[in-house]
DNA sequence: TGAATTCCAAGTGATTTGCTTGGGATTATG
DNA sequence: CATAATCCCAAGCAAATCACTTGGAATTCA
């Protein structure tokens, strides 16, 4: 029940993506810097990213990435999808295509898989990169921050 | 984040054997012939679950499975975690363990790993086998069944 | 023109998955 | 007491997936 790397790095680019929405494309290798991973490797997720239409890209010297939307249109369960492919516990329980074996009627775990996939769907799908950003900022700038050290 | 079969397989046999709850031990090749799973494999994950407590044994002809409790008292979380270990999308919002990174207490993309792992842990901690069994009762024989069709 | 960038395709070692194979130990039953 | 039925254990293995790396072509700004 783990994400892979593509997941989990993809997010974070985006979310750096988030952070630096409205100024302009960003370069690959800056958001690799910072988010510590490899350039080569975030290339390949950033084209699955683009190629999903959830970022832009320029090409050439000055070139780099930016989201295709606002911060606040994108949420966690679109970038993760992108990446990771459909977020179900069991094959059987993939919405989009058509796996439901002959039982699904009756079965008793698949509505045990169901559940699980409803439960994670309600929460990625519920939290936007804005959400992120937002989070971010609140850890970082706010006043209220010293009150809890 | 899909689950492996490991998960998927031990939950059946789990919630076949809570079916058979209290007749007394269960061979397992009867198990694996109605949960359609290898003798051999399931042979594997059941060794799994005995060692965990969750199941005991009874050896020699005649002998079989039993459930180590009664089916309201062993959850679906029991069974995944034995099987799959921690039910987390990331290594470092795993419980048991230490593997916070250094930036966790500012880490806005550990914060989402926190509420999927949060909601999927909320979903198999409240489902026994109990309330699989009952689910099975009422979609099989249950008078209103009629009315659904 | 040259440097900075995106874009693309292929290769690769390590790990995990989903089993299979082959046997030994234990015990109820005839 | 023999035998069949069962649990118990260890190892092997092919295929898939993961997490990258390598190497280079295409594009564009300065």
């Amino acid at each position: 029940m783990k994400l892979s790397t593509k997941g989990r790095y993809g997010l974070k680019a985006m979310f750096d993506l988030a952070l630096n929405y409205g100024e302009g494309p960003i370069a690959l290798n800056n958001i690799a810097d910072r988010q510590n991973i490899s350039v080569h490797y975030l290339e390949q997720l950033i084209a699955t990213l683009r190629k999903a239409g959830l970022v832009k890209s320029v090409r050439g010297a000055q070139g780099g990435y930016m989201l295709a939307d606002r911060p606040e249109n994108i949420t966690v369960g679109d970038v993760l999808r992108t990446l990771e492919g459909p977020i179900a516990p069991a094959e059987c329980v993939i919405e989009e295509e058509d796996n439901e074996c002959s039982k699904a009627s009756y079965c008793v775990t698949r509505t045990i898989w169901e559940k699980i996939r409803d439960s994670v769907d309600n929460v990625i799908n519920s939290i936007t990169l804005q959400d992120m950003v937002d989070d971010y900022t609140r850890l970082h700038n706010s006043d209220s921050f010293m009150y809890y050290i």
